[in-house]
DNA sequence: TCCTATTCAGACAGGTCTGTCTATTTGCAG
DNA sequence: CTGCAAATAGACAGACCTGTCTGAATAGGA
């Protein structure tokens, strides 16, 4: 083990950080098929042998995309304010609307990346996988807290509703989404 | 114009439907930038030249396949017998279930596509768009007629749930949208 | 200063991609 | 039978793909 930490290892090495920045915009704005390593490390101004040394195969590199992306959902969710369920319910679905309008959306990035890995024992839609059942185990358990009596099934409602504004967004008209989320909440949750 | 109709033009020629047979298959099961023209043309038993005497480029064949894709929805929807509008919307939104018990199902083929689409004036993203528009349109001419207070509102709600169950089924448990289908109908709907 | 790990640029291999082209064969209409 | 339109197999070009490898430059810690 190390006994002194070199500055560089108390965090990630620049090189793989930049690597995984490029690739995670390059990846989200134009797919993750249509991108290829080259590409990725030419704007990332790192050597082919380094990002090889980073991460094994282009497979390991878009799982670090995918694996990212929810690491930050989830701190996100971790870092609201504490509130009672039915606000904090209505914090969690509000994301939807920040990641929104904040222009560049193009489309949820999971969802994106399902449809390039058809393969649902492929590590990618494992990790898919993984971020919705989290998120629909943090809608449920709220609901559940807030007496709804059948939290489950409202919990696959409120997903469902999340996926598709959120696709919304992307094909249709994202300055409509915020209003659309507020009336969904209003008409999905059963008031006990 | 002909005076007398061949056998075979009064359908598409056989090559042709072949390639958009096994390219609609291919395309929906593994991807579109998965699938190359050499794998279509080897699995519908068609010679290359024949291939690009019917689609100028590979993306012909894409933007075949999703016109097709919507025309058979469309279809469908038509064929839908007359009813009145609340048990009109519940079939047209019970298509959803039809299309995902049957097995096989890989989500959406139009979100899928987009996905793999980003850019919004090509010619398969307004398609796409196209579709969008179709299916609102129907639900939120229903929901008028049903003397819905906001029915563009509610048909965004419905297109979002739509599509967002369509994901269920592919990403998550597909045996239990059909009840998320009704329930999200008795949710949604606002009784005047 | 030396050592070790990292990074660098870029060639290279082997495969796949889209799209073009040649040359032959098939099949139907007149 | 003749002629034309369409389909055939397959080579080919040029680009791009992932992944490997070489050999040199760099930088920080002991």
């Amino acid at each position: 083990m190390n006994t002194t930490v070199s500055p560089t290892a108390s965090g990630a090495s620049t090189a793989r950080r930049r690597l995984l920045d490029t690739a995670t915009r390059l990846f989200y704005t134009e797919g993750i098929r249509a991108v290829g390593v080259d590409r990725i490390i030419a704007e990332a101004g790192v050597a082919k042998a380094t990002f090889y040394n980073h991460f094994p195969s282009k497979d390991d590199l878009v799982l670090a995309y995918v694996n990212e992306q929810d690491r930050i959902g989830r701190d996100a969710v971790s870092a609201l304010p504490e509130q009672r369920p039915p606000e904090m319910i209505a914090a969690v679905m509000g994301r939807i609307s920040e990641a929104v309008v904040a222009g560049g959306w193009r489309g949820c990035p999971f969802l994106n990346a399902a449809a390039e890995y058809p393969d649902p024992k492929s590590p990618v839609r494992q990790a898919i996988d993984a971020r919705r059942a989290w998120y629909h185990g943090v809608l449920r358990d709220l609901l559940q807290a807030d007496g709804d009596p059948t939290p489950s099934v409202t919990a696959s409602l409120l997903v469902a509703l999340s996926d598709g504004l959120l696709e919304a967004a992307y094909l249709d008209d994202p300055a409509a989404v915020p209003a659309l989320v507020g009336e969904a909440l209003k008409r999905l949750l059963v008031r006990p």
